[in-house]
DNA sequence: TCCGGAAATT
DNA sequence: AATTTCCGGA
């Protein structure tokens, strides 16, 4: 209970420019579906999304419409939640998102990798920060910094190093390698050997 | 509903 | 590369 509030933030989560450029603008990308995710969760006013119990989990209330807002954003007319959730399903991999089983439209997102990079004393971290050095053109945070945090605004893609905090909350087949072993380089190490293609198939 | 292969698209 | 589209299977 004495956590900070999902709300307060989410609220603070802002992405760099290029998530909004167009494609086709040299050194942008298309904004992706997690950053969309993470911008109505944080404004929290469709109502087709909202925070789930535990942190970082999510429940999608309205899939339909969430898939049709989704549809709007990348000008795909013919959007549906049966697509939008393949698209949800390849970051299984990614380590992006995880499932919660058993909770329907209930999934969770990886902060541990995706928030913590940039904002190493934002979520309740009890545990004594590592130094592994990262430099993510991640979504960073902005806004009010929470107390004891002594470092700088953090606005713009990332260029300094920051301490990251070791992984909270499990992360159900982390292969051990959680947050111990990032030899991260800019984007996230989701690139690396786009862990799929397992010998079984 | 949820999963993940395969091929197509951007 | 990150989906979008389509779909058979559990």
């Amino acid at each position: 209970m004495g956590s900070i509030s999902p709300s307060y933030w989410s609220r603070a989560v802002v992405f760099p420019d290029w998530a909004y450029k167009p494609a086709w603008s040299p050194g942008s990308r298309q904004v992706q579906l997690w950053h969309f995710l993470l911008e109505l969760l944080g404004h929290g006013q469709s109502g087709a999304i909202g925070w789930g119990g535990e942190w970082g989990e999510f429940v999608i209330r309205d899939p339909e419409r969430l898939a049709r807002l989704w549809g709007e954003r990348k000008g795909k007319p013919h959007m549906n939640y049966d697509k939008l959730s393949r698209a949800l399903r390849y970051y299984y991999n990614k380590r992006i998102l995880h499932k919660t089983k058993g909770k329907r439209f209930t999934y969770k997102f990886n902060f541990s990798k995706l928030i913590l990079v940039n904002y190493p004393a934002f979520p309740p971290c009890h545990v004594a920060p590592q130094t592994h050095t990262l430099q993510g053109q991640l979504p960073y945070l902005s806004g009010p910094l929470p107390p004891g945090t002594s470092q700088s605004g953090l606005v713009g893609p990332v260029t300094t190093s920051l301490p990251l905090a070791p992984a909270l909350n499990g992360w159900p087949t982390d292969t051990g390698r959680s947050l111990s072993s990032y030899h991260t380089s800019p984007r996230m190490a989701a690139e690396e050997g786009e862990a799929k293609k397992r010998d079984g198939k």
